[in-house]
Formats: C-alpha cells, structure tokens, sequence
DNA sequence: CCGAATCCCGGGGGATACTG
DNA sequence: CAGTATCCCCCGGGATTCGG
C-alpha cells in the first residue's frame, strides 16, 4: 500500500510496502544511482567470478575508457561493494573484488539479468507497436 | 560463469551464466535505460496499487515536473510497462495502468526496494569511512 | 600496469508559459 | 484536467594526453 505524507517541516514521506521513503534522502535513489550507471551493473557482473585485475577487466568490458573503468570502480568502492587491493610488485598490479555487500548485490543483479532476457522480446514488440502507431 | 567471446564481425558478445549478451543490442541495457531514469521506478511504484490518473501521480510525486512526468509516463507506455486510457469526459481525464508486464516488473522493483532499505546503512558507512580516508 | 588531468559534447532533466 | 512548447543548464561520460 503507498501513500504520501507530510511529516515535519517541508520533510516530504512516501511509504511504499509500510516503508517510509525520504525524497531527499532514499535507500532506493542511491541504490539506483549506482545501478543506473553506464558501466557499474556489468563491471560487477565482471567481478562475479572472482578477483579480477585493472587490465583483466579492461579486456572483458572492451567498450569502457580507462576514464569510465576507474571511476566506476572507484564508486563502487566508496559505496562498499567492491574492495581494492595493491600488490607492490613490478609493474604494481591491483585486484578488485567483491565485497559481501557486492555479492549480496550481485543476487539482486542476476535476478534482473534473468528478467531482462525473458521479457526482451516483449519489451520490443510493445515499443514496435508504439512506434507504428505514432504515425 | 562469465566470458568474453567473439562472434562474427566485430560482434562482441559476453557470456553471463551461459546467456549471451550483445554490446550492441542488450536486453538488460533496455531495462537498466528504464529503471536508471529518475523517475520511472517511483511512477510504477505509485501505480502499483491499481490505476491512477494524471493529477493523482502528481501529487503522488509532488518533486516532478510536468514535463517530466508526460515523458516517463510516454517511456514507460512505449516499452510496455503501462497502458494509458483516456476518458473523453469533460473535463477528459486520463488513466494509467501496469500491463502484466509492469505488473511482473513491480515484483524485481519491490526485491530492489526491499535490498536498499536493507542495506542502505551499510553503503553510508563504507561511505562514510571512504571519505574519512581521503585526506 | 594503473591510473590522474584536461578538454569537450550530448542529452537528461528543471522552470516557465501556453493550449484544448 | 492533461498535456505541449521553449529555453537553458548541468554533468555523465568519451577522447586524448601525461605520470609513477
């Protein structure tokens, strides 16, 4: 059941499923601002089978700057799912691995995965239609 | 399992748990365009309890824009997630409705909710101790 | 090998005003 | 009531170059 309620001074609430949702301050929004990212969502998937290196994550997402590559791993970092490792050899190598919280994640984000694929199909033939009628 | 293989003509494809996902035409990169909008989760959220009219998301959301709203509501038609049905009263009134599909959409939406809320100390720490870190 | 710094562009999205 | 139509701004993200 949703509502929306005022709560104290201009403090604005949506309750979803019972939970209060701040406008200002929600789980969700900073939730979705991660997986709404360009490249965070597959960087993750990336990371799925184990630890993996700067360059090893490089070559599986081919499409992403070294620009993009950091600074999604370092998000990801800040928001403590994944965890960054340097080994002082030479050349200096790094590993990026997922932390609990990530592979928590990581559940959420097959489930999504697995969604997409089943319902791809519908998802063109309704924006085909659309497309058609728009004349 | 994941893996990176190469198909035919530059055609690059990723292997996640055995379902190949194409760079160039990505099932989940169609879903994550929709739930990464700003909007978009929120409006099929407040569509969840059954139809609801234009104003009634408005006040729903009181944080968006007209335009806004018009355009992910237009979004979310076009891929499927909703219906939009107009009455030819006067004044006319216009009333949105998940498809099955948005239907089935809300329930990975509400896994998603439920996972934020759950973890959504656990990101302000490592925040927090990310920050704290950087001098 | 693993980045940081800089430059730059397109488009998502806000504010406001107007219509049937 | 339920939208268009403009204008404008910000920033996510690409390309490129330099450094430890």
């Amino acid at each position: 059941m949703n509502k929306m309620i005022d709560r104290a001074e201009g403090e604005r609430v949506i309750l979803i499923d019972g939970v209060a949702m701040s406008m200002n301050d929600c789980p969700v929004r900073d939730v979705l601002d991660s997986v709404g990212g360009k490249w965070t969502s597959l960087m993750i998937l990336g990371l799925a089978d184990g630890p993996r290196r700067f360059s090893q994550l490089r070559r599986f997402i081919p499409d992403i700057s070294q620009r993009m590559l950091t600074q999604t791993l370092r998000d990801l970092q800040r928001d403590g799912y994944i965890t960054r490792t340097v080994y002082p050899t030479q050349p200096p190598s790094v590993e990026y691995a997922l932390t609990p919280l990530g592979q928590s994640f990581l559940a959420l984000l097959r489930s999504l995965v697995h969604w997409s694929t089943e319902n791809h199909d519908a998802i063109r033939a309704a924006r085909a239609v659309y497309d058609a009628e728009q004349d």
